[in-house]
RNA sequence: CGCGGGGUGGAGCAGCCUGGUAGCUCGUUGGGCUCAUAACCCAAAGGUCGUCAGUUCAAAUCUGGCCCCCGCAA
């Protein structure tokens, strides 16, 4: 079985790597090298590192709907053309390449969460489970039949980071179980429910201010959604500014002058939000690593700087309670 | 030459601008107090201030080179 595979992010590997052991890869599609990292070192997507390792055919265009590269698809003559996370929308002609289909790998249970973030909504909007959808392309985006689905319940410690990682190897393996089922003709492609589609925008920087308006569950929520990125973040009057990387919510309500202040009890550090509070167990100040909060609070005795403090609200770019929004808002 | 922050006893930091006996909050060790304690009190150990060179009577502090770490830039 011949494949074209199109992936570009770390989260695209285990289905590149599940494929070259069951399939015939024939080409490798990435987005171009991007200078990242400390310097602008130019680097290449994970994607393009595990190709070339395995010596196979890598094409890194800018855009991948344009005639010369369809004609080098159907040169290449394949199967399939499975998709992850390559970036990049496809237009029909590409889609109508393959020999059967063009398969793409979602992270969530479609209809809910099309779009560019899907795993961090899950996560924000509290879903007690998440997962994988393969399905056909279609020119509209996520919104082609579904093949195949893998379910997953998100933990109250899952991270963004942690249920990434889950899901990229639950796609590796529903990917070659879809390809193999298609072939046998023995999945019946079902239609996704236009009614119970929700978006998953894409986040924005803005999104790391925390907003301590809400409650401590919400801010647990967000804390874990946010992670690695964008993060989330505080501010105080004094200029101080902290990312909360792990905490989690205070059970008994804390009256210390409302919401919107850093504080501490019982050696504990706070933020003081909606009804109670949120314990922060380890965060990272803005230049610095990150810490556990027993250290930063000893930092902050040495520095002569005295809890409480109070927080300073910045606006979130998208609000977080833009939770799930309705179909009708079909632009991603 | 992409932008920025930093390397000070075991940890997190202050001191550096305005050179002159190395400090804070913890931790560790010993002792005390207490029914008891992660609480409190007393005491002690522990640092070539990243590295090399320069300026100076004198450098953690000023100047230049080098090494390493971190944040942004998705």
């Amino acid at each position: 079985m011949k494949v074209v595979f199109m992936g570009t992010p770390e989260f695209s590997v285990p289905a590149l790597r599940a494929l070259i052991r069951t399939c015939e890869v024939v080409a490798v599609y990435t987005q171009p090298d991007k200078a990242v990292g400390r310097g602008l070192q130019v680097t290449p997507t994970p994607v393009k590192k595990v190709a070339l390792e395995h010596g196979l055919p890598v094409f890194t265009p800018e855009k991948v709907s344009i005639p010369e590269e369809i004609e080098r698809i159907k040169s290449y003559a394949p199967d399939f053309i499975v998709v992850v996370a390559y970036g990049q929308i496809l237009k029909l002609p590409v889609i109508e390449t393959p020999k059967y289909d063009t398969i793409n790998i979602h992270s969530s249970l479609l209809p809910r969460w099309r779009g560019a973030a899907p795993i961090h909504w899950a996560l924000l909007a509290g879903d007690e489970e998440t997962g994988i959808t393969t399905m056909k392309i279609v020119p509209k985006l996520d919104a082609g039949d579904m093949l195949m689905q893998g379910r997953t319940r998100i933990a109250s410690d899952d991270t963004t980071q942690t249920l990434h990682d889950r899901l990229a190897e639950m796609g590796a393996d529903l990917i070659v179980k879809t390809l193999d089922g298609v072939m046998e003709g023995s999945i019946r492609p079902e239609k996704q429910d236009e009614g119970l589609v929700t978006y998953a925008h894409k986040l924005t920087k803005e999104m790391e201010n925390l907003d301590w308006t809400k409650t401590a569950s919400e801010i647990d929520r967000a804390v874990r959604a946010l992670n690695p990125w964008p993060g989330t973040r505080v501010c105080t009057t004094s200029g101080l500014k902290l990312k909360i990387k792990k905490g989690k919510p205070f059970r008994s309500t804390i009256d210390r002058g409302g919401p919107g202040r850093l504080i501490e009890n019982m050696g504990s550090l706070y933020v003081t939000c909606a009804q109670s509070a949120y314990e922060i167990f380890e965060l990272q100040e803005e230049g610095k690593r990150s810490m556990a909060v027993h250290d930063f609070m000893n930092g902050l005795k040495g520095r002569g700087i005295a809890l409480p403090l109070d927080l300073v609200m910045v606006p979130s770019a998208v609000p977080l309670n833009a939770l799930a929004t309705p179909a009708s808002g079909g632009k991603v």
